[in-house]
DNA sequence: CCCGGATGTTAAACTAGTTTAACTTCATTT
DNA sequence: AAATGAAGTTAAACTAGTTTAACATCCGGG
């Protein structure tokens, strides 16, 4: 029997070993949820009750500024986690949004069973150390490369290790990740073209 | 009795509870060591072999780039942790530099006694995810604040936030922190004294 | 089929932050 | 007391990236 969380089951493997006992503890804790393009998973301002693991589509997790300014802080697509994980871990107002930029389905990981959960299968909490962990490497590198590549090293980067991402976003959302402006990308990509 | 590593277990004791019998396997575990200002304590290349908790001291860290530059990635005071997690982690070579600002102890974790620990004292499991998300939370604060906040601003914001660590640390280490040159964050410096 | 909104491009004027270089201050060594 | 060097300042010339604005392209819905 083929369920629509295999992946998540799947992605848990790499990292720890589920008996089937704790698999089945695991699947009856969490749900699955399907959301439009365009709808908002977590919203600035609210509690994120969640975290949650894509099982298809694609999110933006964004920022909005004092002056009304979007920030795109990650996208997500298949096999990936989203949510605000700050507001997840302490339970407090949300600095970002999460909005899918296609039809979306996900698992959600409730926050009222997710301390259950790691109790009941304490082997997951050397799962999400693991890849918490992940999460913290990536950023740390992130924080990196914003201090010490160029916009155009960023994007050339950034097109390598996510060509699918690129393909499925729109430009002017990849902009906004790599911190710089629409038209900035744009000069860029047109210099590159040139350059061969 | 007091320990020298009395603030570590101070420091654990706001996460989780611990046992007499699980401290002392964690002490057993561990080890203090000094070093000199100037000393690294990881080196770019090395594989980084423990994690170290600051007992006493001051370090930065930093990552050398391609044309020799230093970026500083973060400073590490009293009651706070060091190393390179990704180096730590994965065990392989390390991307940035560790080396001691004041003369500095601390405890270490090393890579080889910290699976064996967490297997002991499974508690402690919690106690890493615990901290490790809280460094994730900051991380991704850090990639925000530089992708939406002036160089003015965000010298502001250190300054509210790590005012401690401004009186301790050289002020083109902290330019480099902030990401801009020691010559503009002179200038923003000047301009803030003579806007009062 | 064409209309309107969302996305992408180009170019000129602008600004935040860099570079270079000369100078100051201060602590340490000799 | 002179000398060295590490840290900080100032200012002028420069550049990477922004802003503004006008235009081009694409595409889904009525």
């Amino acid at each position: 029997m083929i369920r629509k969380e295999q992946p998540l089951v799947d992605y848990i493997s790499r990292f720890v070993e589920l008996s089937e006992e704790e698999e089945n503890i695991l699947l009856s804790g969490i749900k699955t949820r399907s959301y439009l393009k365009g709808q908002y998973m977590v919203q600035q301002g609210d509690v994120c009750s969640f975290s949650a693991f894509v099982l298809k589509g694609c999110t933006k997790t964004f920022y909005l500024d004092d002056q009304g300014q979007e920030h795109v802080i990650m996208f997500s697509i298949e096999d990936w986690w989203t949510s605000d994980l700050a507001s997840f871990i302490t339970q407090t107002p949300s600095d970002f949004n999460v909005q899918c930029l296609e039809n979306t389905e996900v698992v959600l990981f409730p926050h009222e069973t997710h301390d259950k959960l790691l109790k009941e299968v304490p082997i997951l909490e050397r799962f999400f150390r693991k890849i918490v962990e992940r999460a913290l490497v990536a950023s740390q590198k992130r924080v990196v490369r914003n201090l010490s590549m160029s916009a155009r090293d960023r994007y050339l980067y950034f097109r390598k290790q996510y060509p699918l991402i690129e393909q499925r976003v729109p430009q002017y959302l990849i902009a906004s990740y790599l911190g710089i402006t629409k038209e900035f990308l744009s000069k860029i990509k047109s210099q590159l073209i040139q350059e061969q």
